[in-house]
Order: structure tokens, then C-alpha cells, then sequence
RNA sequence: GGCCCUGUGGCGGAGUGGUUACGCAGCGGAUUGCAAAUCCGUGAACACCAGUUCGAUUCUGGUCGGGGCCUCCA
């Protein structure tokens, strides 16, 4: 069975096809650093994590190359560096650092390639040139900037034509541009604008315009055409239309095969962003829900679809993945079965369809418990392998069941196991009250035991 | 104003021209010293109005509601 991902461009969902399955190439746009980054910018974080598995899985993890930018010379960088004194480099490493902590909290891969903008200003400005040369750049007194009507395919990915972003748009700065549409490829310095925000070029000292950043990262590191580009709904226009406008009159070959993008996260049914102020920072999420969960909760819904964030929804992917690991538990030790449920892999196959994947992944814990209950070892040995499987597609079930149950605080687990072995000890003497003022003991602090016909384990809820 | 997406049971959330996923919550049963966990069973939806059709939640049009972009927000 092929992958199946719905091409923005093509509004439809099309048969994936790589250029080269031994050299499969992905673009997602990565952050801005210049402060924390909140959860609705993990969104494409997780979801595009969840496709490199799928490739790797499908092509070899040596044959799928996924890079994420990371922008890290941009005004609002500027703007942070002149209120705080610190230097660029020092406020971009630190967030960059910080997104870095928090991708790995939700089990995201690291990408394969990293590409930092300051790093490839010399790319960018080849581009530039190569645009001025074709006659799709010129110069004003602010820059050096794209003539988009020059183009004629331009609004091809959006759908859009010139005259409609015209109707409705603000007036713009006036930077000398020729159209409205025309967008910065080169920004000219500003006075009392910090050295280390300035490159020297033939047009003048300045600093590269934004959407030519991602175009030269992406050409030199995976080519001049790509499989996938992926990146958040806003993307889509106009940095995505501008990057395939520079890319293609650059290269003069198509920029992206596919194109995918995510949906935004809602906060009680409006966009999460900073001037409504109800934003949500994921390291404190992460205070209060393991990093499964909120990656749980964040697949529960299709990428491409509006999710609203709410407390309910993590509180509901914790119950269920907490079901799956409970599962998990009862076949842990039954190794050697074989993996061949196809269940999460289908569903990820059809674009990325993750509430139908996990769907399946709670189908594969009821099979793990059925064959619990029967006493069908092989039965339960195939489903630890099923659901660790699907677990590696997904990203989740990365700790040990024990971990996840006992994991907590983690300094007292000791204690705890004493007293549930008193407890079984109290009920094989069929003292119950003794067993019953235990269990009351540890519910008192947020601790369920669970008997089994073997004994009984414990888990904080 | 322009372009685009969207409206499913108490809640979250898939999918389909005709047999109504899955999870949470509810109900009944099994199991249990009693519970919890687990298993089995079960009630409950397709915004509204027309049209196409033998038949629409699924296609088309309209109405109402929600969202995105048109401003260097994932």
C-alpha cells in the first residue's frame, strides 16, 4: 500500500512518489528564536515528526533527509536584542536551545538537517543575483525586492490571484515597492541597527529578507527540487507563494512536489496568539502532563483540521494512553511475538490520518488484554510487539510501562511496593479490613492498585 | 470586500451514496471479599432548507454558524 497526502497545491490527496526513494526530501519551516515558542508551534513540530517516521519506515531511516530551519536573523530577533543588550547570537541560542528541549519532550526526531539562516547568507545572496540577472529583482532605497506580477504563475499554491490581495489589503509601507505584492529579498540596514544584524552585499549593508531564507536552505541542502515542504496554514501565503516564486524563476525547475499544511490550534475556539494573550507555552504544559500525553492529544485530531486545545483534551489522551500502557503492562514480559498488525501503519499511510492511528492503537491494547484474559501467550507476545510497533510510528510508548504507571516522583516506589505487599499479604489472610486501609492509604495519595490473579501492581493517576 | 476551509451522538473525533469507527462518560453483565483494572454487551449523531437519486450524513445549490488567509503569527 502507497502513502497517500493531500497536495495543498493540488487540493487533493495524491499517491506520494519521492523523485529518488534512496534520497527522500523534506522542508518544514522552523522557528523564529527570539523567544518561547507556545504550543501551537509544536503543532507542525509533532505532525511533520510523525511523517518523517512513516517515510523512514517506508524508505529506510537513511534513505528520508528532513530539514527544519532555523531563522535566526529577523526583525523581531532585532528588536528583542536592542530592548535586552544581549547579542543576536546569544538570544537565538538560547531559544533555539529551549524549542530544541521541548521537541524532544514530545518524542519529535531530531531532523536530519538543521540549517541555521545566518549561516547561509552567502546562498542567499547567490540567489538574489541569480533573480537580478533574470530580471525579477530590482532595487529601491529599502532594498532589493521580488516584481511578483513578473511571475506570471505566481498564486498558484494559494489559489489567489494579485488583483484579489489587492482589494482587501492594508495600505503598505511604502518602501518604493513597484507593486504591493512585491516582497523584501534584501532589507537595506537601518541606522543604530547592531553590527551583528548586518552583511555587507553589492546592493548595499543590509540583512536577507525573510522567505528567501528558507529557499536557499532548502535548495542547497535537498536540492532545487523537493519531495514534500511542509509548514502551518498561515505559511501558506504568502511565504510559501513567495518561496516557490524565488526558488522556481531562480532554478527554473519546481520547488516542491507536494505541499502540506497544518491546521491551527484553537483556545476555546479562537487562534491561539499572543495579542488575544491565551497563549500556551509548552514547558508548562509540560509541569503538569507528560510530553506523551500533550503528543497524544495534539495527533487526536487530523493535522489538517482546526483542534481546539482544552484541558478535556488532555485529561482524555491521558486516560487513553494510559489504557495502552496498562495493556502494555499485562504483556510486557511476553517477548519474541511478531509485528504484523497493519492497522497504525494504513491509517498514517492516508494522509497522516493519526485519530484513525490511534484509534487502532486502542484496538491493539484490547487485543493485548483479550489475550491476557484468554491466556493466549502467543496472542500476547504478538500484541507487545503490535503495540511497541505502532508506538515507534507514533512516537509514544517510549517508556517502559513501569515508567509511565511508577514513573512520578519516583523516590518513594520502595515504600509504596511494601505496602501493596502488605496489602496481599492482609488479603491472603483475608483480613480485610487491614487490605481495605491500605488501599485507602495510597488512594489518599493518588495511588490505584490493581490486583491480579498473580498479585498486584500499583499506579499513580 | 476577495479567496479558501469547516459544522457528526453528553464530550473528543474519523469515515461513508444504501449495512452508523474509536476513545472518554452512561447503562447491563462477567470477574472481584468489596473495589479498581480487564473482558462481553448496549442506548445515543450526521446544523437547517431545497435539489439530484430507487436511496444522502455522504453529491449540488442556498441559509445560518465557526475558522484561516489577504499585515514577515505554526
Amino acid at each position: 500500500m502507497s502513502i497517500r497526502l493531500y497536495d495543498t497545491a493540488a487540493r487533493e490527496k495524491r499517491v506520494f512518489k519521492p523523485q529518488d526513494p534512496k534520497r527522500v526530501t523534506m522542508y518544514v519551516c522552523g522557528p523564529t528564536v527570539y523567544n518561547r515558542a507556545h504550543i501551537g508551534n509544536f503543532r507542525p513540530v509533532m505532525v511533520f515528526d510523525t511523517l518523517f517516521r512513516l517515510l523512514r519506515k517506508t524508505y529506510g531511516a537513511e534513505a528520508v533527509i528532513y530539514a527544519r530551519n532555523v531563522t535566526d536573523i529577523e526583525d523581531k530577533i532585532i528588536a528583542t536584542s536592542q530592548e535586552t543588550g544581549e547579542s543576536i547570537e546569544a538570544i537565538t541560542r538560547k531559544y533555539a536551545g529551549i524549542y530544541d528541549e521541548d521537541a524532544a519532550a514530545v518524542n519529535a526526531l531530531v531532523p536530519t538537517i538543521v540549517p541555521w539562516a545566518t549561516e547561509h547568507v552567502g546562498e542567499m545572496v547567490q540567489m538574489i543575483e541569480a533573480l537580478e540577472r533574470k530580471g525579477y529583482a530590482y532595487a529601491t532605497d529599502a532594498g532589493v525586492f521580488f516584481n511578483v506580477p513578473q511571475m506570471e504563475e505566481y498564486g498558484r499554491l494559494s489559489g489567489r490571484k494579485l488583483e484579489d490581495n489587492e482589494a482587501g489589503a492594508r495600505v503598505a509601507v511604502d518602501l518604493g515597492k513597484r507593486n504591493p505584492a512585491d516582497f523584501a529579498l534584501w532589507k537595506f540596514a537601518k541606522p543604530g541597527e547592531p553590527e551583528d544584524a548586518i552583511w555587507d552585499s553589492k546592493w548595499g549593508r543590509g540583512r536577507p529578507g525573510w522567505h528567501i531564507e528558507c529557499s536557499a536552505m532548502a535548495a542547497k541542502h535537498l536540492g532545487k527540487t523537493i519531495d514534500i515542504h511542509g509548514g502551518g496554514i498561515d505559511l501558506q501565503f504568502p511565504h510559501h507563494e513567495n518561496e516557490i516564486a524565488q526558488s522556481e524563476c531562480a532554478h527554473g525547475e519546481t520547488m516542491a512536489n507536494y505541499w502540506m499544511h497544518n491546521g491551527f490550534l484553537d483556545m476555546a475556539g479562537e487562534n491561539m496568539s499572543k495579542s488575544l494573550g491565551n497563549v500556551v507555552l509548552l514547558n508548562e504544559l509540560l509541569d503538569d502532563w507528560d510530553g506523551e500525553v500533550i503528543r497524544f492529544a495534539m495527533l487526536s485530531g487530523h493535522y489538517r483540521a482546526p483542534l481546539d486545545w482544552t484541558g478535556d483534551l488532555l485529561e482524555q489522551a491521558k486516560t487513553t494512553l494510559g489504557r495502552v500502557y496498562g495493556a502494555l503492562r499485562r504483556v510486557w514480559g511476553i517477548e519474541g511475538g511478531q509485528a504484523r498488525d497493519k492497522g497504525v501503519l494504513r491509517a498514517l499511510q492516508d494522509d497522516l490520518n493519526t485519530p484513525i492511528a490511534l484509534a487502532e492503537l486502542s484496538r491493539l491494547a484490547g487485543e493485548a488484554n483479550g489475550a491476557v484474559d484468554r491466556k493466549d501467550e502467543a496472542a500476547m507476545a504478538d500484541a507487545r510487539a503490535n503495540l511497541l510497533a505502532a508506538g515507534e510510528l507514533l512516537g509514544l510508548l517510549t517508556m517502559t510501562p513501569a515508567e509511565w504507571e511508577q514513573g512520578g516522583d519516583g523516590h518513594d516506589n520502595a515504600r509504596i511496593d511494601a505496602l501493596v505487599a502488605g496489602r496481599i499479604e492482609a488479603r491472603e489472610n483475608k483480613d480485610w479490613a487491614e487490605a481495605d486501609r491500605i488501599r485507602d492509604v495510597l488512594k489518599a495519595e493518588g495511588i490505584e492498585i490493581m490486583d491480579g490473579a498473580g498479585g498486584a501492581t500499583w499506579r499513580r493517576v
